[in-house]
RNA sequence: GGCCCCAUCGUCUAGUGGUUAGGACGUUAGCUUCUCAUGCUAGUAACCGGGGUUCGACUCCCCGUGGGGCUACCA
């Protein structure tokens, strides 16, 4: 352990795949970590697979993190430009022995892995042409370059899990890359992570496999090992890890459907993690203040959409209106004023979960041709004729005033609900109104209306009873 | 099959030997109300099992069980 070392830690993603939540949790986690202890938060693309990598995917990564507020201090570094150093290194443990090329094929390596497996043994290739190909008289290249895991325990101190042991000769011979020009994962992690000086890796549960690979590759190479802690999984409904299969989607895709970025990283931060307090709400200041890996759980988290919305809406219902607007006006009706869509927004802001929502429910508001069934006028037990009735009373009332300010309007109501009843009023003024059962209360929509368009909209009521 | 990880309400979790096992989401009921939503109040619901250790285990240890990860010339 060494404490005194420089806090710096990366965030690693490859670009072979849209990015998805947990890959956002992994790079929140790191960026929390960072800040928290003053250190670097450096993100390294690791692209070393050509075939899968995609320069799109490789944007999204980006993009997502940059509209999450994940700024990191260094990179993108990208192992595809790093070919050079890694070439060094794989030729140190070729001429120190310690790799070798290995011609084994597929199929042979497969047979291989069978029989282990029916002998109840480990599987791993153990390559017998180590021997020949270590020799200085047997200088063929062909075939993969191996590692050979030396037969030692592998002991580290993960940060969340505490002690974890791995027996060295039970991981056999691992590739570490291709050829020379084309290294392999656990290889380029091993090195960058030490040329790096990675203080810190904090990545998924599934990479604890990985790591004494990673330990034995850098002690064979000399270099300093990082500190490790693995973060327990986000999981789908049936507690296995998530994936697109049980409908995950990218963060871009959250980003669309109207989910807030604050919403989402508070909301994720809290899938492994609790301050210990009850507070739950909070913005990336305050979790920067909390953050703590001692506190992050073990178990795996299952990702609930249900907590998310109401996270989401949360921070919807107490976001500023003018800010809101700004960013429900790509939902709303194409050339939409600004000063309209605040007030529909206002209005309607403690009802939707997320931003996409605003669209459907102010749908009225924009249509002046409102389709609806007449029956639909009716409260309770009221007749078409009642309907009819108290319509007609409120345009009368509400022709003679040009006062059409919520307060106003609410005023102006009150001898006449006394007279008529409230819900044999409103209840059909509110349907004239909006078109539907369930809507913001008439006074509210009548305020946005107007008066001429609320008149228009109430006779059209009435047309609509008398027929 | 092998190696490894994990285990408190349906879900996210608090809890570090003595608690009426707490909170949140969801859900149910009620209040507010013309409807919906918000808000408020109340209710529902959990320590995987078996052994130890201990005066006393949700908490510590062991063994089961269950779930999960990894097992590529992907990362």
């Amino acid at each position: 352990m060494d404490n005194k070392r420089k806090i710096r830690v990366r965030f690693a993603p490859s670009p072979t795949g849209l990015f998805t939540m947990g890959n956002a949790r992994t790079a929140l986690f790191n960026y929390l970590f960072a800040k928290k202890n003053k250190g670097k938060f450096i993100l390294r693309i690791e692209d070393t697979d050509i075939e899968r990598s995609e320069k799109k995917y490789e944007k999204d990564i980006i993009e997502s993190l940059k509209w999450l507020g994940l700024d990191w201090d260094e990179g993108p570094i990208y192992q595809s430009e790093r070919t050079e150093i890694y070439q060094q290194y794989i030729k140190k443990l070729l001429d120190s022995g310690q790799a070798f090329y290995c011609d084994h094929t597929k199929k042979e390596l497969e047979k291989e892995k069978k029989e282990q497996i029916d002998k109840k043994q480990a599987p791993r290739h153990i390559c017998n042409k180590f021997e020949i190909r270590n020799s200085k008289f047997e200088n063929k290249k062909k075939g993969i370059i191996r590692f050979r895991c030396p037969d030692k325990k592998v002991v580290f101190d993960d940060l969340i899990r505490g002690k974890l042991e791995f027996n060295g000769s039970l991981l056999g011979d691992i590739s570490i890359a291709k050829d020379k020009q084309t290294p392999l994962y656990n290889f380029t992690a091993a090195i960058d992570d030490a040329e790096m000086q990675i203080s810190h890796v904090i990545r998924g549960e599934d990479h604890i496999s990985n790591t004494p690979k990673q330990i034995l590759i850098q002690e064979a190479l000399e270099l300093k090992s990082s500190q490790f802690a693995h973060l327990p999984l986000i999981l789908g409904p049936d507690k296995s890890k998530m994936s697109k299969r049980h409908g995950a989607i990218s963060v871009g895709e959250y980003q669309k459907q109207g989910y807030l970025s604050e919403a989402l990283v508070n909301f994720m931060v809290l899938l492994g993690w609790n301050p210990g307090t009850e507070k739950e709400i909070f913005n990336l200041e305050e979790l920067i203040k909390e953050f703590s890996l001692e506190r992050v759980h073990k178990g795996g988290a299952i990702f609930n959409l249900q907590r998310l919305d109401w996270i989401n809406g949360q921070y919807i219902k107490n976001m500023d209106t003018n800010e809101l607007t700004e960013k429900c006006l790509p939902y709303l009706p194409k050339g939409t004023e600004l000063k309209f869509a605040k007030k529909v927004v206002a209005l309607e802001k403690e009802r939707i979960k997320k931003l996409s929502e605003i669209g459907e429910l102010t749908k009225f508001f924009f249509n002046d041709e409102l389709e609806y069934d007449p029956e639909l006028l009716i409260w309770k037990k009221m007749s078409l004729k009642e309907v009819k009735n108290n319509l007609e009373i409120l345009e009368k009332k509400l022709s003679k005033t040009e006062d059409f300010d919520q307060k106003s309007l609410e005023d102006l109501m009150i001898p006449l609900r006394e007279k008529y009843g409230t819900g044999e009023l409103l209840w059909p003024l509110r349907v004239a109104l909006s078109g539907q059962s369930n809507s913001p209360g008439p006074f509210e929509i009548m305020e946005i209306l107007g008066k001429e368009k609320t008149l228009k909209r109430i006779k059209k009521a009435i047309k609509k009873v008398s027929l």
